[in-house]
DNA sequence: CAGGCGATGTATCGAACCGATACATCGCAG
DNA sequence: CTGCGATGTATCGGTTCGATACATCGCCTG
């Protein structure tokens, strides 16, 4: 999971440990909160021993003389994907096994939806839309059979659950309109974003983002 | 984390493994999606180690002879909440850390509201929405300084977070006022589920809740 | 100009937690 | 009487987290 994540930033640039974190919070930050430490090295060390990306010390300066970032050792590391991460990536972003609709898998699929095709995006979407419909019925279940034994503070988180749960099917069932229509997500009213509007919105595989 | 949680639930019944994760997926559901197995039975074993629940074997039946439960070992494991357990509880119901704040823990804090003290009822909603203000800004910062760099789809996820953390918000708002008034949450206009309506719902101490 | 302090930066350790899996029994529909 | 889904206990490998340690940088203040 995190290794999807982090090949998805290497893909629009190398970088070191540091900002790679950074990235992955506002790209992912709507979903998950904050990717540790603890997990972002371990997973780039598994990634280098796979071969999907290479460590690489940085240029060296201008000039002849290198000088040493950080007078002795610990000299900042930067990560670059390889041609194996890359297809790695591709392989990963196209498929989306059950697990791909819990929370933080959902999340990170949908941050590199710019980078998968309309297919798999609906597929994708469609999955999540089930596994928070389930969710919402079990809700509604037991806010409809078992209301009456549960105290005022249980029944509040639930209320609230299902609130939530109704307003993202309805997110979900959106953007699943949107993307059988063709169109790409954004609002509509404010600042029509679409420049074209030929409806395309997928075959962007070469690695740029045409996205506005 | 599941410690507090499994201790919460022991608290109303005795009950074994099985039982215990549905309890805890129901009563937690609205945050947590479902605990697994592979966290359950350690924690109940690090309960056991620390004194603060018993494994009893059920009752034997009505009759002299033990008809075994299930033929031959395996029998069904029930679990007990020990005097030390219940201590243990309040402290862990009364205490909250920063760590109180982040999604999971905050849920299972206030799925226990209803045996936690008023005050420490607040201090850990003004927790939470300090938590999920700063989130929010920080969505915020996002969308505005940096939208023209991001494409459409990781766009529509920061503005779903956004939503959703402007949503909790006022969520926590009303409770909070609700709170201060000396109220029950729930429904005023709908069903009055609140039987006496006498505004009490705290100071339920089974055991003792010290006032800060 | 000393020194502190917050941001940048790399890294590890123990513990918690998850997903998959194995195994066993019960009740009941076909 | 057979198979199958619900009930039930339990472990294993692996991912992830929270805390922590260490080191350098630039900047502000006394």
């Amino acid at each position: 999971m995190l290794e999807l994540a982090v090949l998805g930033i290497l893909l629009e640039a190398p970088m070191h440990g540091y900002e790679l974190r950074k990235q992955l919070t506002t790209k992912l930050g709507a979903f998950r909160a904050a990717i540790s430490y603890g997990s972002l090295y371990p997973t780039l060390r598994r990634l280098q021993a796979a071969g999907y990306i290479t460590e690489a010390s940085p240029e060296e300066g201008t000039s002849s003389a290198d000088i040493p970032l950080m007078t002795s050792r610990r000299g900042r590391v930067v990560y670059a994907i390889t041609a194996e991460g890359k297809e790695r990536f591709a392989e990963l972003v196209a498929q989306a096994g059950p697990e791909t609709f819990d929370d933080p898998a959902f999340g990170v699929h949908f941050a590199f939806f710019s980078r998968t095709d309309r297919q798999t995006r609906l597929r994708i979407l469609e999955g999540r839309r089930r596994r928070v419909e389930e969710r919402r019925e079990g809700l509604r279940q037991v806010l409809a059979r078992a209301a009456e034994r549960l105290d005022a503070y249980t029944l509040e988180l639930q209320r609230h659950g299902l609130e939530a749960a109704e307003r993202e099917v309805r997110w979900l069932e959106e953007l699943i309109a949107t993307e059988r229509s063709g169109r790409t997500p954004g609002r509509p009213p404010g600042q029509s974003g679409d420049a074209d509007g030929t409806g395309r919105g997928e075959e962007l595989p070469p690695s740029e983002i045409p996205e506005r």
